[in-house]
DNA sequence: GCAAAAGTGTTGTCCTTACACCCATGC
DNA sequence: GCATGGGTGTAAGGACAACACTTTTGC
């Protein structure tokens, strides 16, 4: 077996071979900086968006990277994600999920840095950007190019996550107004999963599902018929949330 | 806008206002001790058994807990996962991976440590454990309770991951001896999904797939007549993984 | 011959897919 | 009236769920 570091015996009593100081045992682990990046998507002209700002780097200059900040000491992980939505959009009530840890010893240029991914989904329509430092603003997914760090890789992981998460939860109305027609949920649908689908087969399936509300309202300022506009039965869809059993690959 | 800390401003270079040295930047950051902590899931006697050891320390004495250790410098985190692995049971080549990262700061009762959890799954069969110490041994998962520090969250958190997964993607192969009969297969599904599932259907569907490779042998030293051996085709599979798009919440 | 599990088919239901036409509105 | 997308139905095929009996082996 491996030989146990002389600190670890110290630290052991000898009637049990338990360790009795655990913050010694705590301080004598290696430490490294932690960050937080969040890859926060939006829906706007039918295209599938991600926020981005300028690198502050010089070896980066011109390069484009995550919203992202290190971890304060004690801060849950989750909570620096918020607290960098925060910051840099002035967004809460986002949707938000950690997707994967990154720890590539050799992936930050100035010595090894452990990033946590958070991907976000958040309305352009109802959070206009009001903090513009560092060229913040919205890029179309499909253009991403360019990155600062392993920033791409980082974005690839979320944007698979995303495409395999949105077919199986509701998050994708998280990136719509509260208000929307089918068209734009199935342009959604689309630009995120990067397919085609049958209108009237597409219509159908929500309308089995029975978790859209008709709001009633049509949209207007269209060039063409307005389409009902619908809202998603949160309400609803977690009350009967089921569990699924089927095997499939 | 948030304030720049002092620190940032220094490193900032006056005509582009870009970071020069991207190592003071780094050293700048707060410091976390990482851990990783790893989820080892065996199948035997028809029931999902995890790998688990007591507790080291004396605040969780006759607690158990899982298999894990600090990341060492520059120590890639699946790497780490993998060195845990070989050190406490002597196995590589198992599969192996990243769930989620714990990030809760009263997680460790020695001071923050952050963790991140990797789902193992491996044959009991195959591979005698070596190695004993602290009680190294296999547990019912059914009959888990007693963990020490957040163990109980993570290993939970681990076993709805492998629900999931285990019905999406072939894993469960990897619980099993190299050749196996159907019934294994069935109980392994059972077990792990906690679920009833009809044999008949079961089978088709397998059948269907046609994924499995009939060995020509037969199960021996059964009590009862004994069934076919199979092997699972990952070549079959990784050939023709398809892309599966449909919307169901 | 008895216990225990292997092995096998059919039917009904539901879901998915493919596909085409008329309708309402803005211009 | 023309362009644009809204809104709808049907038929075929495939997947899944429910269900029972015969066969093989060990003891």
């Amino acid at each position: 077996m491996k030989k146990e570091p002389a600190v670890l015996a110290e630290l052991k009593s000898h009637e049990g071979l338990f360790i009795k100081d655990v913050h010694k045992l705590v301080d004598s682990y290696p430490r490294v900086p932690i960050t937080v990046d969040c890859v926060i998507f939006g829906f706007d002209e039918n295209e599938l968006k991600v926020l981005l700002i300028r690198s502050d780097i010089q070896i980066y200059k011109g390069k484009w990277s995550l919203l992202g900040d290190f971890a304060e000491d004690n801060e849950e992980l989750d909570d620096a994600a918020y607290r960098i939505l925060k910051e840099r959009t002035g967004m809460s009530d986002v949707y938000l999920d950690q997707v994967r840890t990154f720890s590539n010893p050799k992936r930050h240029p100035g010595g090894r840095v452990i990033t946590v991914a958070y991907c976000s989904l958040l309305n352009i329509q109802h959070h206009e950007l009001k903090i513009l430092d560092n060229e913040l603003h919205w890029h179309s997914y499909n253009s991403i190019a360019n990155m600062a760090f392993d920033h791409k890789e980082i974005i690839e992981a979320c944007h698979a996550w995303l495409q395999k998460r949105i077919q199986e939860h509701p998050l994708g109305f998280n990136l719509l107004p509260d208000k929307f027609s089918l068209r734009e949920l199935q342009n959604l649908y689309e630009a995120i999963l990067g397919v085609s689908l049958d209108r009237r087969n597409f219509r159908k399936k929500f309308a089995s599902m029975d978790l859209l509300i008709d709001t009633g309202e049509m949209e207007e300022d269209v060039p063409h018929r307005p389409g009902k506009l619908y809202k998603f039965n949160f309400d609803k869809y977690e009350k009967n949330k089921r569990k699924w059993v089927g095997i499939d690959f």
